[in-house]
RNA sequence: GCCCGGAUGGCGGAAUUGGUAGACGCGCUGGUCUCAAACACCAGUAUGGUUAAACAUGUGCCGGUUCGACCCCGGCUCCGGGUACCA
């Protein structure tokens, strides 16, 4: 009997369906494990061998969890909510829904042949109103929330208008959008929708005017992430800023606690790096500049002592800068102003208004892209007015440009061309003075942006280092109650509404024209049947379309939808509890499952999913859902998979093609051939031309007979002809052999090429485990009698090497490891039950099919003659699981290479607890040893136990 | 530009972190079985050298530390990823 792997995969898979194997439930005996995969988004292509890598690192993990005792949570669902379904929808009026539907139903297929041990009862998918119901329910928690900077967590809105009924709101420390002060009488005393309004600047959902990535192709807002390079990152169209009143989350308000909370979690350096640098957190100093009155054309500042400070009080309000060097300020040549920033059209003199007006104008028109790819391009303007340096009443031009960012900041700086590039180009290209304030360097050429040196020129803080010099200005500035140190955060608030239809609505509706929370009762807020997907003649959102669009009230709902990653910020919690109907998640549930241990999944997300998600669960653990701070305890990137194209080479203007060792010959031009009708290289060349009509009447020009194609690695995509299908490959190898092949092909993290040629190498092992179990007719066999001493101890350095290698989740070379013991085992012909039992247990996460059969052979006792299958007894248990047992591993010698000046001449067995002075004589007095010395005598003699011994001569 | 990674045979990659570099697999070469093929099995396979060995050289490049370096230190080159007027 030949190893079958169809009927066994079916078979097992079939047994672990119907028998609810994977099952996880709440069970206070055993210590729980919680494995979760990133979850797909269905898309329209199916799987490539690619994406099941992760899920099968997880998967074996899973698996090896449960036979060591633990309770796992290993749990698959789908991100069901994007684009490309409702782009497709557009086009041909089907609803996302059905394609949506479609699209997991072969996810779900194309899964379910590869062995997966997930509990099948706890699937999630997004757009399902059981689900989006706790969406719903969260945002409007993030609604009634504000962050209180004292508690350093979220607090409920009704205390925050408690406080203000008692205090109005000077001691309230929140992180909010500016807002004046107010007494408990003045709130009292304002309208319902002034209280509104106010409340507005501290929800951590708040509805704004921002600055938004508009992408007018896809009819919608996107957030930071989702925008790469100034092109969509879905489609890939152009995006805009624009001005547009939005839902955001209060993101920024838990940057520091974003950025404490890597340090209490197991992820990769370089990925905790993207995301510090996301964060983005810098150290500096907001610093005050009073703007110096008009005084008109031409004329200059007053030497003398300045009475300027505070003098012309309330007309113009002092210009806030924010600067991370407040020690170069002797240096601040010219300040320069965002082209948005709220004064430019107060201190423009009136001779260079036309000239502002039409930079300023000039600026909102450039497109992202234009001022990403024009970087270098210096454009700026002089707004005609002065500011004072606080620090020595020197008079500075104020200048416009928009190098300096509105979002960051105070959307201005004081510029210091000696020490920074940005500066140094403007003031070159302008002819502005360049005051060098920090020793060292050459600032003929280019700014000197040493972090270190001496400060010069620089009044009372000149002789000072650096770093002293900043602290000392900072405590003047503090000093003189003109600013202040400050912290800023590159991260910015995520915008949250996408006018989109396939989307979960939000639960809001709006009175007065202030946006109002639906009751929670009222949740979920199904998302309505439209006529069609697109915006309205209007420019609304496809949901506008939709019939009796309000509330029962009558009045009128939000129109835009959330964002994709709405629902998959909190999905990690709603597996530990999927059909509750009560809550997003049951306290028992949590408090059993707590949090995610291992969480397996591309980098891709480091700055989007894994940022929100952290940031969701962190809002959600402050109002009392989740257990812990942080919701990924462990976190492990996969690897990408890349594609091996072939390519054919026709030789131009025929359609002749030629073996790729033969081209050089010809004029050619390469076209990449689809990998299916390629096999080792060698062209199927029948296929080739039934593969497209142009083709049909190829010739060739063969080397051997054959048509031998060149190869390229590049990424996996349809248009290169080079994705693999992993049906087609378990529909050839069986998914074991799958398994372990994509685990072998490299470490997990690392990206590496798909090659198929190597899957046979895995597959021969595969079929030599199961001729091991069988004897030369076929029929399964195991000898009773005692296991030898050579047998135990590949058993034993097998399990430990599995257990250690699937502990690190050094998948790969846990692959050799069973190889090795298989090479060793069949070597001399090892049938013994008591090896190759636990054998099969040992390889069963990595291939648990062929795994299961045959330990359940061996526990059903003999295979009836011609029986194929016998009824399955169960799958195997941790129970069962063998234990390694160091006595058999045990060496009592170890053979030493003995090396002279580091060369080595001859090995050595020793005992292996012998002390380092014996092993020193018994070199010495060793034969061999006077033959390498050749008459010369030792100087040192290093000994390392069980490593070496090395004799200088 | 800045911040991370990485570079080892014809190929994918090992080397339990300073101790016999190239495990394991692919590919290739030769052999056994077969009428033949497929499957399977056996042997070989870093480079130079030799009938074979001895020996010499070898982990991107240059230098250093060490009895000993793929591994640690300094200086480069190339490749991959992230990020970018963030003051």
């Amino acid at each position: 009997m030949d190893y079958n792997f169809k009927e066994i995969e079916a078979k097992w898979q079939k047994y672990w369906k119907e028998h609810k194997t994977f099952k996880a439930e709440i069970d206070h005996e055993k210590p729980k494990y919680y494995v979760l995969d990133m979850f797909p988004y269905p898309s329209g292509a199916g799987l490539h061998v690619g994406h099941p890598l992760g899920y099968i690192a997880s998967d074996i993990y899973s698996r090896y969890k449960r036979l060591k005792g633990f309770n796992v949570l290993h749990p698959m669902g789908y991100d069901a909510y994007g684009l490309p379904a409702e782009q497709y929808a557009i086009q041909t009026g089907q609803h996302p829904a059905i394609t949506t539907e479609k699209n997991i139903a072969r996810y779900r297929e194309q899964l379910g042949k590869l062995g997966f041990s997930f509990d099948l009862e706890r699937e999630i998918i997004t757009s399902e109103p059981n689900y989006y119901h706790w969406t719903q329910w969260t945002f409007i928690q993030l609604f009634e929330h504000w962050y209180c900077i004292r508690a350093n967590a979220a607090r409920p809105i009704s205390l925050l208008i408690d406080i203000f009924n008692e205090q109005g709101n000077r001691k309230v420390k929140a992180e909010c959008t500016e807002t004046p002060i107010f007494t408990a009488e003045e709130w009292k005393a304002k309208s319902e929708k002034e209280q509104q309004e106010i409340l507005m600047n501290y929800r951590l959902a708040y509805l704004s005017v921002t600055t938004v990535n508009w992408c007018p192709k896809l009819g919608t807002v996107l957030a930071n992430d989702e925008v790469v390079n100034g092109l969509s990152e879905r489609g890939g169209y152009p995006v805009e800023r624009k001005p547009m009143l939005q839902w955001a989350l209060r993101v920024s308000a838990y940057a520091e606690r974003l950025l404490q909370g890597l340090e209490t979690i197991d992820w990769t350096d370089s990925l905790k790096d993207m995301q510090r640098n996301w964060i983005g957190k810098s150290l500096g100093c907001e610093i005050n500049f009073d703007i110096a009155p008009a005084v008109g054309a031409g004329s200059t500042c007053p030497n003398e002592q300045s009475t300027y400070p505070n003098e012309q009080g309330g007309q113009t309000p002092p210009l806030q800068i924010f600067t991370t060097r407040p020690d170069t300020i002797f240096g601040s040549t010219f300040m320069v102003l965002c082209p948005e920033h709220e004064l430019v059209e107060t201190i423009t003199t009136p001779e260079q208004k036309q000239a502002v007006d039409d930079y300023v104008k000039w600026a909102k028109n450039r497109s992202e892209r234009e001022r990403q790819t024009e970087v270098n391009k210096i454009t700026g303007v002089f707004t005609g007015c002065y500011a004072i340096n606080p620090f020595n009443n020197q008079k500075i031009p104020i200048w416009i440009a928009d190098y300096v960012l509105a979002g960051y900041g105070t959307g201005a700086i004081m510029a210091v061309p000696a020490h920074d590039s940005r500066d140094y180009k403007f003031a070159k290209h302008f002819n502005l003075p360049i005051i060098q304030v920090v020793e060292g360097g050459d600032i003929s050429e280019e700014a000197f942006e040493a972090k270190d040196g001496t400060m010069i020129n620089s009044d009372f803080i000149n002789g000072m280092n650096v770093k002293n010099a900043i602290d000392a200005v900072v405590k003047k500035t503090e000093e003189l109650g003109i600013g202040k140190g400050k912290i800023n955060y590159r991260l910015r608030d995520a915008t949250f509404s996408r006018q989109r239809y396939w989307g979960e609505p939000f639960p809001i509706y709006y009175k007065d024209g202030m946006p109002y929370a639906l009751d929670e009762k009222d949740l979920p807020l199904l998302l309505p049947e439209v006529n069609k997907y697109l915006p309205t003649e209007t420019g609304e959102p496809p949901l506008a379309r939709a019939k009796n669009w309000t509330t029962k009230d009558g009045y009128p709902l939000e129109t835009s939808t959330m964002p994709g990653f709405a629902g998959s910020s909190a999905y990690y919690l709603r597996y530990m509890d999927p059909h509750n109907s009560t809550g997003l998640v049951g306290q028992e549930a949590v408090d059993y499952w707590q949090t995610v241990d291992l969480y397996i999944g591309g980098t891709e997300h480091a700055t989007g999913h894994l940022i929100y998600s952290r940031f969701w669960n962190k809002f959600l653990f402050d109002i009392g859902i989740a257990k812990t701070d942080e919701p990924f305890q462990k976190l492990i990137n996969q690897g990408m998979i890349q594609g091996r194209s072939n390519f054919v080479y026709r030789i131009v203007g025929t359609n002749k093609f030629v073996s790729y060792n033969l081209r050089t010959n010809y004029e050619i031009q390469p076209l990449h051939v689809d990998i299916s009708i390629v096999e080792n290289d060698i062209l199927d060349i029948e296929k080739f031309k039934q593969w497209m009509p142009d083709f049909a009447n190829a010739e060739f020009i063969l080397e051997d007979g054959k048509y031998v194609c060149g190869h390229e690695v590049e990424k996996m995509s349809k248009s290169f002809h080079n994705v693999q299908n992993p049906d087609d490959l378990v529909e050839k190898y069986g998914a074991d052999t799958l398994r372990m092949y994509e685990m072998f092909l490299g470490p997990l993290e690392q990206s590496k090429p798909w090659d198929t040629q190597g899957i046979e190498g895995v597959f021969r092992f595969l079929k030599k485990v199961w001729r091991m179990y069988h004897q030369n007719d076929g029929e399964f066999f195991l000898s009773d009698e005692e296991p030898t001493e050579r047998g135990l101890k590949v058993l034993h350095k097998t399990i430990r090497k599995i257990e250690d290698d699937t502990e690190r989740f050094s998948f790969n070379t846990a692959v050799s490891a069973f190889m090795i013991a298989v090479n060793d085992l069949s070597d001399w012909k090892c049938n013994k039950r008591a090896i190759l039992e636990p054998f099969a247990i040992l390889l069963s996460p990595y291939a648990p099919h062929i795994a299961e059969e045959l330990w359940n052979k061996c526990r059903g006792g003999v295979c009836p003659p011609g029986q194929v299958n016998p009824a399955p007894t169960g799958t195997i248990s941790m129970e069962q699981y063998p234990k390694f047992e160091e006595k058999y591993v045990l060496e009592n010698t170890f053979t030493y290479p003995i090396s002279f000046n580091g060369k080595t001449r001859f090995m050595l067995e020793l005992p292996i607890d012998m002390p380092n002075s014996e092993i020193e004589k018994s070199v010495l007095a060793h034969a061999d040893t006077q033959k390498w010395l050749a008459g010369n005598a030792p100087k040192k003699v290093i000994v390392v136990p069980k490593k070496i011994v090395n004799v200088v001569v």
